[in-house]
RNA sequence: GUGCCGUUAGCUCAGGCGGUAGAGCAUCUGACUUUUAAUCAGAGGGUCGCAGGUUCGAUUCCUGCACGGCACACCA
């Protein structure tokens, strides 16, 4: 058990003497309110409006005028005035002032009203009215205890700041922060635009296994669990791709999923080890139309959110009108840093033509990991207006498809906005034998030490070998578009239980 | 994983060249029937992250550990 503060111990003795006197808050099941508080300050404007509209001369009598109202939240401030108590009572619309008197409550519920704390759950009934200081206000004629909160509130004015407590104890940060509220009702708009957007061009909603015996889809380590009755390791996914385009192979044309992946790597200010993906799969369409509908996917977010095609992200004025910009991704490196990677055929060349650049130590790195570090560090960064790159070498895109006439590229892009990548889309690879030479390429890479490289997926293999058609794919980062559209510079800003250490006191 | 920095009251933060600490909010007592970061008067509240070491004495110095932040590494 958690150790009390004196602030606790002396809660916990209220909710005593309560019980001992057969108000047990906690054996209330529910509360009837009429008005959330938003929709209460709206009733009372339009109370005003009616009686201006009306013979209204001069001020309203709010005690023939105002109505009754029933209202429930948490306690969040109690400004004690002796005979009259001011409150203000937070849920999840908004927030509402509580007046209660002496007179209105009576004189036993006027003082036990004194004794409640804040945070406290409380219903309150009366009569609603707007004070002289123009605060929409419920004068209290009877109220009820619906839940003791038996520890008390970080700070009304600074709310929490410690960045390790608002992200352990995210429901603390939900009550006094309001702003982290806003972030994840931006992130349901977000997501309900993306599904309105798939619904709209008949695109079916689907769910395929977290819980895979073969992982792939992504270059990513995967984590690894345990079925007991079977006794076999699964892995959880890194990404859905394999499994969706088996649906189209099973005439699903066009499919999409919203759904965590996890993938087993370090933590920082854009990677939590678990996140929301989004992949969608359009049979007969190629990789220009996973263009446009990531514009259409960026448009109709951010209008949901933001309510404009432009935005600031960290000072930067963004526009997604489209059509974006498109480069091709060698190409803006060789124009950025002078390196041409399609000249350069050898982990050796590449090495000897990045030696004049500052990419740090490079023994380790092969030409596609060197082509990454050129593009990260000089073309990314400024790839601040939308931005899909595109033209990708066959060896980094296992599931791509190749353009016939440059067989070394592949028909997928990028798109960039604010210097970060926010997705990955490409034509589908659909020729199996150019599947599994790719996957054994993959496997190759395996056995020589890179830990993200693809297995081999027989099943997957089969199942283009009854017949993919021609398919665009697409995939997005649902998390950071969230952080983009909120202008959020770290991800746990947009997950709501982002991954921490346990905190050493709760686990035994 | 590596480096640097941080951890002081429920919360937000000061402070201490080694002699066990302060403020504001919150809490408690009192005053106040239009307040809204209410106000006024008074009071209580701390294993200074944890464990060792040095020392007459450690919250302060040293070492280790835990958790967190930032950067790098890994990675979308």
């Amino acid at each position: 058990m958690l150790p009390d503060d004196p602030q606790t111990e002396q809660r916990k003795q209220k909710l005593a003497q309560l019980r001992e006197q057969g108000q047990d808050p906690f054996e209330i099941h529910a509360y009837r309110r009429s008005h959330t508080t938003a929709e209460l300050a709206s009733a009372i404007e339009a109370v005003e409006q009616e009686h201006e509209q009306g013979d209204g001369d001069g001020a309203i009598d709010w005690d023939t005028a105002g109505f009754e109202t029933a209202v429930a939240g948490r306690l969040m401030a109690l400004r004690d005035q002796g005979k009259s108590v001011w409150a203000d009572l937070h849920d999840a619309s908004g927030k509402i002032q509580l007046w209660v008197t002496r007179d209105s409550v009576g004189e036993e519920a006027f003082e036990s009203f004194k004794r409640l704390d804040l945070g406290d759950i409380i219903g309150a009934s009366g009569n609603a009215f707007r004070t002289r200081r123009g605060e929409p206000t419920v004068h209290v004629s009877e109220y009820q205890l619906l839940a003791k909160a038996l520890r008390p509130l970080p700070e009304k004015f600074h709310g929490l700041q410690d960045v390790e407590l608002r992200y352990r104890r995210r429901y603390l940060d939900l009550i006094v922060n309001p702003e982290v509220r806003e972030i994840f009702v931006a992130r349901t708009r977000t997501i309900r635009a993306i599904r309105d957007c798939f619904d709209a061009r008949g695109f079916q909603e689907v769910s395929t296994p977290m819980m895979q015996s073969l992982y792939g889809g992504a270059n990513a380590r995967p984590f690894v669990t345990h079925h007991n009755a079977l006794d076999m390791d699964m892995y959880l996914r890194i990404a859905p791709e394999l499994y969706l385009k088996r649906l189209v192979v099973g005439g699903m044309e066009r499919v999409y999923e919203i759904g965590s992946v996890f993938r087993n790597e370090g933590i920082d200010a854009l990677h939590n080890p678990e996140f929301t993906m989004l992949e969608a799969y359009q049979a007969y369409a190629d990789y220009t139309d996973m263009m446009e509908l990531f514009e259409a996917l960026l448009c109709a977010t951010a209008e949901a959110v933001n309510g404009s095609l432009t935005f600031t992200y960290r000072g930067h004025e963004i526009s997604l009108q489209p059509p974006w910009q498109r480069i091709s991704l060698m190409e803006s490196i060789h124009h950025a840093t002078g390196v041409d990677f399609e000249q350069l055929h050898t982990d050796e060349e590449a090495r000897q033509a990045c030696q004049q650049l500052d990419l740090g130590s490079m023994e380790k790195d092969g030409w596609a990991a060197l082509l990454d570090k050129c593009f990260d560090r000089y073309v990314a960064p400024d790839l601040i207006q939308p931005t899909f790159v595109t033209d990708y070498p066959v060896q980094i895109s296992p599931l791509a498809k190749r353009f016939p006439d440059r067989p070394h590229l592949t028909a997928r892009f990028e798109p960039f906005i604010g210097g970060e990548e926010i997705g990955n889309a490409f034509s589908e690879l659909n020729d199996p034998m150019d599947q599994r030479e790719r996957f054994e390429a993959q496997v190759r890479a395996g056995r020589e030490g890179d830990a993200e490289a693809h297995p081999m997926d027989e099943d997957y293999l089969r199942a283009l070998e009854y017949g993919l058609p021609p398919t665009g794919g697409m995939g997005m980062g649902v998390d950071r578009l969230v952080m983009l559209l909120t202008g959020s510079t770290n991800l746990r800003e947009v997950i709501l239980f982002p991954h921490m250490r346990p905190e050493a006191d709760t686990v035994d």
